[in-house]
DNA sequence: TCTCTATTTATTGTATACAATAATTAATTG
DNA sequence: CAATTAATTATTGTATACAATAAATAGAGA
């Protein structure tokens, strides 16, 4: 894997897990220290995480995480909502057994990272579930404006979700997965609506924005 | 506007009006010395156009004009297919007189470069019908991504396209307006779906690829 | 002490330099 | 003369330098 790509990855993770919350800085001496490459590399991939929208650059004042206003959230759920129903037709013509079988390993460790209570692994891990279904409906450019959609839905939980944002009432994914077993076509694309529907009116949109916490010590090592 | 965005508009502009065809190269140099500004600027709109599939960078060998393949067509064109025609409903409720206006006389723009044949003109201003239809449906986020669909289309419909990808005979957007005023939101829908499944059926995906010509005089000033 | 201003420090914007790699041309050999 | 190899040229990758701007700090006056 290539360095920038590598550097990337870990960003976007430290983002996504909140270990990097919405609103830190980035200033680019420290990230380029940090990962022992020049500041241009560093630029390069704060410009692709900007372009992503997980952080915000203005001009001559750098980067910071980007805190997703409620009017984005929204948009972004809406937009999954538009999109994740109608993949289910095209993922049920590729589905069979072994695609099943590595969900429902997903599916358990969802739940083993609920229990122990590691909210960034379960985030982490709803969106894995969405996107990499996604990805089997065959369309990549779809796949791809959704995986990044599921990413962004990480920093949104971040920032406005509940516990009950990621815990359902409508059960869990593996539900999904029963329904693709059986092929009910209109069922799963009900459940899915009415997954998103629940996650995103989980959100706590009238609270006040998080202040902006600096955690100096960036990846620590 | 920033000195950035505007190279970047001129050259999405020429690569999306044709100017620089599919696989052209692009080197920094060249370029750098054309806007006047150094290599660092022109790496940054083309990374940027990378992102965005408009140009493809290979390490150590540098940015060319991306040649969509035919996947990429069809995926690019199924996606709009999903995603525009949902579109319609949410747009309804905004729709007025002065965006009917509005939307009529870009149609006859749209006449005007078909008439004259101007193929560029032609393609991009179809493209922005679109995205501006989208754009009124409220959704940022899926504005933007129809948006960027709509360029990458102008691409597609470059390389493969036929003259009967831009004209259709289920006539021409204006069908649309009508209906749009009428406030016959099935029709609408249906009308959209049509019409994208139109160009997409018109694109001439058998043909070989074409040669990559390197046109040097870029923007022979 | 508080506030405003001046100075210093930190940070980003942009250009350039040099190394690494690829592409092109020239040279050599069968 | 063709084909392979060597040398040259062109092009990109990356780091660094310096200027421009913003942020933080210190000092002066009320």
């Amino acid at each position: 894997m290539s360095n920038d790509e590598n550097i990337y990855r870990q960003m976007l993770n430290a983002i996504v897990e909140h270990q990097l919350p919405p609103g830190a800085r980035l200033p680019e001496d420290r990230l380029s220290e940090a990962f022992g490459v020049s500041r241009t590399g560093i630029r390069k991939v704060l410009q692709r995480l900007a372009l992503e929208h997980f952080v915000v650059i203005e001009k001559n004042k750098g980067a910071q995480v980007n805190h997703p206003s409620k009017a984005e959230a929204l948009e972004v759920l809406d937009s999954r909502l538009l999109i994740e129903p109608q993949l289910i037709p095209d993922l049920l013509t590729h589905w069979n057994a072994e695609h099943s079988e590595r969900f429902r390993i997903m599916v358990t460790e969802e739940k083993h990272a609920e229990e122990s209570n590691q909210l960034a692994d379960s985030i982490q891990l709803t969106a894995r579930f969405h996107y990499e279904l996604a990805t089997l409906a065959g369309n990549k450019v779809l796949a791809n404006f959704v995986q990044q959609l599921c990413y962004r839905s990480s920093l949104i939980l971040a920032a406005y979700g509940t516990r009950g944002s990621v815990g359902c009432e409508c059960g869990d994914h593996s539900e999904l997965l029963d329904l693709l077993d059986q092929g009910h076509k209109d069922k799963a694309q009900h459940w899915m609506s009415h997954h998103l529907k629940h996650i995103r009116s989980s959100l706590i949109l009238d609270s006040k924005p998080e202040e902006n916490i600096d955690f100096q010590k960036l990846f620590g090592r």
